[in-house]
DNA sequence: CCCATTGGTTGATAAAATCAACTATAGCAA
DNA sequence: TTGCTATAGTTGATTTTATCAACCAATGGG
């Protein structure tokens, strides 16, 4: 039962990735798994810079840096200088950002009702529970 | 609160590859995610096929014949004809893969235990009931 | 003012994943 | 049997993701 663990999380991320690419496809939307996490970033942080990209998603900057070309370039978020701080750029969203934004996070909730379908809040509360301990323990 | 789940996992994943890769590197040995994947598959699996490893991963088959040629050529495994169908190869520790096998064992044991610190028995059942209701719920 | 640090960009490269074409065998059915 | 379709696996080409290293400009503390 040693493996059982890290083969349902990886079984569990592809089955989640496949879903979900299906049903941003579904909504013809032209985007993959990062730039959805980049926009959900975006969208929760005030005055988002792509540094904040970097540390919530842990990865390479120079990917962030290109992600977020990407947007720009799909005419989703804007970046502007910041007053504060030279060396940053603040990013936000357009309106069509917004829009598409809009749009996905319909596509994640039904596929997040398919994923919890017949189970209960509190099966999920518990599962986020203990995944969010497990993050914590290898940190 | 949508995608708190998904954010999760993606979370989840990420911190696990990076522990599960350093553990693996601490060990000395030269494998990824896929490989180690592939191992647990051939391990569990009799008479375990290509084809079979594809089927449980969902991965491409170029990818998968890829990853075992490479696991031959790090004299891990052997292929070997099928009496039965001469389309398939029967896939099979060497020696050294058993003995790697174990080695990758222990790390991920120790991986398991560092992830699961503070959590009960209880705890880590339920989460992984969870996942594969989850699962079965996006097939 | 100097210098170490930080935020960001870019080029090069590596690693992972996907697509399409192809070979050989299997197995079914006319 | 022959012919057709499906399956197992391989390979080449390409795309997508990820990583590394070097770099520039701005910051902020001593």
């Amino acid at each position: 039962m040693n493996s059982s663990l890290a083969n349902t999380l990886f079984v569990l991320m592809q089955n989640y990735r496949v879903t979900i690419r299906e049903a941003i496809n579904a909504s013809e939307l032209d985007l993959n798994a990062m730039h959805v996490r980049c926009l959900h970033i975006i969208a929760a942080t005030s005055n988002c810079t792509a540094n904040d990209i970097v540390t919530k998603t842990q990865r390479d900057k120079a990917q962030i840096a290109r992600l977020v070309k990407e947007l720009i370039a799909l005419n989703l978020i804007n970046k502007c200088a910041s007053e504060q701080d030279k060396r940053c750029f603040i990013l936000s969203f357009t309106s069509q950002g917004t829009a598409l934004f809009d749009k996905l996070l319909n596509a994640e909730q039904c596929v997040n009702e398919q994923m919890c379908k017949n189970l209960n809040p509190q099966q999920i509360n518990d599962f986020l529970d203990t995944a969010k301990k497990m993050i914590k323990n290898m940190q």
